[in-house]
DNA sequence: TAGATTGTTAATCGATTAACAATC
DNA sequence: TAGATTGTTAATCGATTAACAATC
C-alpha cells in the first residue's frame, strides 16, 4: 500500500481552516451563497491574501468577481481535514476537562467520535455520559484491541500519561490528542498533538504590562 | 508614564517557555542543580540551539561547560512571562470547561488569579467552587467596576461572548482569554488570546490517513 | 589541558505578503 | 465594458538552524 497523504499544508494554515468553517457557517445562516476572501478576512481580522492562499491548499476554486461558493468551501475544507468522516476515539480521564470535551457535540463534526471513556474513579465507572459509557482504566488495553480506535484523547494527570500512551500504541492507536502536561515519547509514526493551556496563557500574560 | 514592555519575543518562543518550566521543575525533583540546553531539548524532542535562543530572550545566562542553573532559569522565565505576580481574573461561564479551568490550581503559578465566576444557571449562582463564588451574569459589569480585574476568561457560548467582552472592556478589563468560538472584536489596546480546540484537532486529523 | 557548552552572528528555511495577469 | 476578485509567481519577513569564537 502506497503512502498517500502527500498533500500537506503549513500547520498555521491547518489551524486557520476551522476558523473559516466557523465564519462560513455563520454567513450561511444569512442565506448567503457566495463570499469573497475579503469578507472572510474581515470577519477574522486577517488579510484576504492569506485566506485565498489557505483555501487554495484545500483545492477549492472561486470565481473572479463573484467569490467562493459557501457550500463548496465548507465541503472542501472538511474533506482536506478529514472531517468528512469520523475517527473512533477513546477518552482517557473523565475529570472536568474530559467532561467538557465529551459534552461538546460539535467535535463530531471535526472527525472525532468518542466511543468510550475511562477513569479511575469507581463512582464514575459504569455510568453513561452523553451516550458514552465510562469504563475502568484497567479495561483500556483490552477494549482498544477489540474496538477499532484511531485516536486517544488523554486528559489524565501527567504521571500516568506516558504509560497509558504506551499501552494504547501497543493496542494499535494511531494518534494522541494530549491534554496532559507531559511531553509524550512515542514511536515515529504515531501522531501526537498536544494542548497546553499554559502556553496560551504565557502569550497573554507576557503582553500584559505590570 | 513611558510605555515599557519593549522587550518582546516571537510568539513561538513565548509558547515554548512554559514547557521549559515544566521540564525544569521535574528535573529539580531529582535534586539536579544545573542543566544543559541539550538535556532540556532532548526531554522535549526539540533542538538545543532553540532552547538556548529561547532562554536568551528571558535574560538568563549559563556557564560554558556547566549549563544553566535550574532555579535561575525558572525565575527568569517566570519574570519574563509576568508569572511572578498574579493578575486578578473573572471567569465568565461556569460549564464543564469553566470548572476545569477553575479547578486547575496550577494556573495560579501562571499569573492567573480567578477571583469570581459568573453563570446564568440559578442553581450555580451563590455557590462556591475551589474558594471562588459564582455570581449572576448580570453582576459582571458592576463587580468588574468595583474590583481590580485585569483578565476575563470567557467560556460562554458564542452568541453572548461579544456582548460580554464589550461590557468587560467598558469596565476596564485589559485582556481576554477567549474559549468561545467567535472571533472577538475589541479595541486595539485590548489583548485577546483565543483557544479553539478545533484548531488543534484539525492538525491531528489532517495528519491521520483515511 | 582538552572537551563541552554557551552565546552571538550569519545562513537557511518557510510562511506571509505583494504584485499582477487572467477572468467573470 | 469597467471594476472586482481570483490565483499564481515573486518578494519580503521572521523564525529556525548552522557555525564558531569565547570560556569554564
Amino acid at each position: 500500500m502506497a503512502i498517500q497523504n502527500s498533500i500537506s499544508a503549513p500547520v498555521p494554515t491547518l489551524r486557520r481552516l476551522p476558523r473559516y468553517i466557523h465564519v462560513l457557517k455563520r454567513l450561511k445562516k444569512g442565506n448567503i451563497k457566495f463570499v469573497s476572501a475579503t469578507t472572510i478576512a474581515k470577519e477574522l481580522g486577517i488579510e484576504s491574501i492569506q485566506v485565498r492562499k489557505d483555501l487554495s491548499v484545500t483545492g477549492v476554486t472561486g470565481k473572479p468577481k463573484v467569490g467562493f461558493e459557501l457550500d463548496k468551501v465548507i465541503v472542501s475544507i472538511k474533506r482536506f481535514l478529514h472531517w468528512d468522516n469520523r475517527y473512533n476515539a477513546f477518552l482517557i480521564g473523565f475529570g472536568a476537562l474530559g467532561e467538557a470535551i465529551l459534552g461538546y457535540d460539535d467535535f463530531k463534526n471535526c472527525g472525532l467520535n468518542i466511543i468510550a471513556a475511562f477513569d479511575v474513579d469507581k463512582k464514575k465507572i459504569g455510568k453513561n455520559f452523553n451516550g458514552v459509557e465510562i469504563f475502568s482504566m484497567n479495561d483500556i488495553y483490552s477494549l482498544a484491541e477489540k474496538m477499532e480506535v484511531s485516536i486517544a484523547v488523554i486528559t489524565t494527570p501527567g504521571n500516568v500519561a506516558q504509560q497509558i500512551a504506551n499501552d494504547l500504541v501497543k493496542a494499535g492507536i494511531k494518534a494522541i490528542w494530549n491534554f496532559s502536561p507531559v511531553p509524550l515519547k512515542v514511536e515515529e509514526n504515531i501522531i501526537v498533538e498536544s494542548v497546553h493551556l499554559s502556553q496560551s496563557l504565557a502569550v497573554l500574560t507576557h503582553k500584559l504590562s505590570k
